[in-house]
DNA sequence: CTGAAAGCGCTTACAG
DNA sequence: CTGAAAGCGCTTACAG
């Protein structure tokens, strides 16, 4: 592999000068840049990165925090990774993916051997263990997920509140008057995933408000559990003229267990769900959806996190920014049916 | 930052001798080791990335290359990044996730600035433009997918022909005479995704050496367009009595299609796919298929890479293994319809 | 406008 | 069993 003091040798020029050339953090006069620019295309040279951070205390690459979890639902992680990665790219940063079971250990590792610049946390649960992890070290950190205490971080979330009350709103205008929210599988509200109550509290107490009768359950995040319970929760509520989806695996089950049953949206029921519309459509999902914006959410945190690490002054107060719930009209929705006879 | 000489200074020891005691590469007296560890503790010390990598010429990094396009069916990638990213941890490996459209360039970029031991390739296509460039690198790399040139690679895949003649069999054995292949969009095999027609190439032959009437198309990667395509190919193809599908969309969307047009698999219409049995569980499909395992495929790629990062002896020769597709039977097929009346 | 030198934080022959 | 020193490949004050 060849090295900058390779190409100040064909170059002619003092490392230093063939360095200078390279960042362009000096000017030099045309002739050196030229020769410089032609030994570096001669023996095809790249700066060595491990030198470079050593150098510049930068790497310019960007921790990625992805806890995959068992009976978690893996694939909506996909869309943040997109949005993260080509933020991240067109910034001038590349991804160190770090997915481990113990998200503590691992986060201190990279950040103390300064493996990276700063890092996104996706995920993040109501008391994040990774939190106090990340406030001790040196660089910045932006959570995808809203915890209990955001001081000394940036945090870009959907507005998981409004979305329930919009989503009972929206329900109650066309005339429901009970309905069912199904939520994700109640161990991702053990560990601490505050959007499934955020979502589910602000539902009930919009609810109340509007004398609606909401019910809610836990569903699992695969089959055949999940149809199953489905099959259960419309058991146990004949009256439920409507279903709220906050988990994405229920939302792919539905269909076919409405099938099963002989009902159809939206004469027979109405259906309204929190998904992003890629996942919609890659996934055939056909119900009206709050859109969850993972793109959009990856892109804004990476954003911020470059801010910071590229303003030396991190002086500047933190924000936390949740995003307004947007409900997508997928027809799926509709007057109630008439109460079935006696 | 702590650093070494603050460990040796705090343990009463020199430098190297600190870090001795931290690679275990030499004997110690046991008070040395104490002492060394105790000063660690007491600091908080974590060697720096950068120094080591550029000391030992070892990164502990292993480059995932992926390429997410336009229309392609990204959420099957995150499959493999599971396998991937699980099996380099094991192995005491940190994973630089490179995605840009630019796949040749930033995989130079990656290899020769020395930012990772070795690369995975995922999406290989039939002529990848990455290959050249890995070949020239010092570094080993592992492939998920079959290209035309498989010298100086480790290549693993599922074997798509044998997938292929299985899929036709299967029906043929049940007296299905005529069927239709859906397949992914047209793009990827103008990419050079090579599993597209090595399946249907395999499966045309082996359907004409039973006989059997096979129509291929191909499908879109969301809605709506993949849904009308599947209406279109059913309409165009009235006698056909059984339904193959490689192209996850697809799978996702012909439930609705089936329901639709009144058809129920298996009773109307056999039906058998290409995904994870992981994939069917999560998005509710409810259909027969060939195992995909990017699980599987994507820790055997890690494993090797490894093995060949690690043995200074590269000289052992390159393997390719294509796994055995392996039918995962979840009712969807039976003997076809008796014919329409006429 | 350019160069010689120090330093980033490690590891590892070399010497005792 | 341990230490002093060189070196990995960069960048950047310092000096001219």
């Amino acid at each position: 592999m060849a090295t900058i003091g390779d190409v100040a040798r064909v170059a002619g020029v003092s490392r230093s000068t063939a360095s200078y050339a390279l960042s362009g953090k000096r000017s030099l006069s045309d002739e050196v840049r030229r020769r410089v620019a032609e030994a570096v295309e001669e023996l095809g040279y790249t700066p060595n990165a491990g030198a470079r951070a050593l150098a510049t205390s930068q790497t310019k690459v960007l921790g990625l925090l992805a806890q995959f979890l068992e009976d978690e639902f893996a694939p909506a992680m996909m869309q943040y990774f997109l949005g993260v990665s080509n933020t991240a790219r067109q910034l001038g940063y590349d991804l160190l993916l770090v997915n481990e079971p113990d998200g503590p250990a691992s986060l201190r590792r990279v950040l103390s051997s300064r493996m990276v610049d700063g890092v996104v946390l996706l995920n993040v649960a109501e008391d994040d263990a990774r939190l106090p992890v990340l406030r001790a070290a040196q660089q910045p950190g932006a959570l995808v997920g809203l915890p209990a205490d955001c001081t000394g971080v940036d945090v870009f979330d959907l507005d998981f509140e409004e979305s329930g009350r919009q989503m009972v709103d929206h329900l109650h205008r066309l005339g429901h008057r009970e309905a069912v929210l199904v939520n994700q599988p109640e161990h991702v509200v053990a560990r601490g995933g505050a959007y499934v109550w955020r979502l589910q509290d602000a539902a009930l107490e919009e609810a109340r408000r509007r004398d609606m009768v909401l019910h809610t359950a836990f569903a699992e995040s695969s089959q055949p559990e999940v149809g199953r319970t489905l099959h259960r929760l419309l058991d146990a509520h004949p009256a439920a003229t409507g279903v709220l989806l906050n988990n994405e695996a229920a939302a792919s089950a539905l269909p076919g267990v409405l099938a099963e049953r002989g009902l159809r949206a939206p004469d027979d029921v109405s259906v309204v769900g929190r998904y992003s519309d890629d996942f919609a459509r890659t996934f055939s999902l056909p119900y009206s959806a709050v859109e969850s914006a993972p793109d959009r959410l990856g892109q804004m945190a990476v954003r911020q996190l470059v801010r910071r690490i590229e303003r030396a002054a991190d002086d500047e107060p933190h924000v936390v920014r949740l995003l307004s719930p947007v409900l997508l009209d997928r027809g799926s929705t509709g007057p109630p049916r008439p109460a079935p006879h006696p």
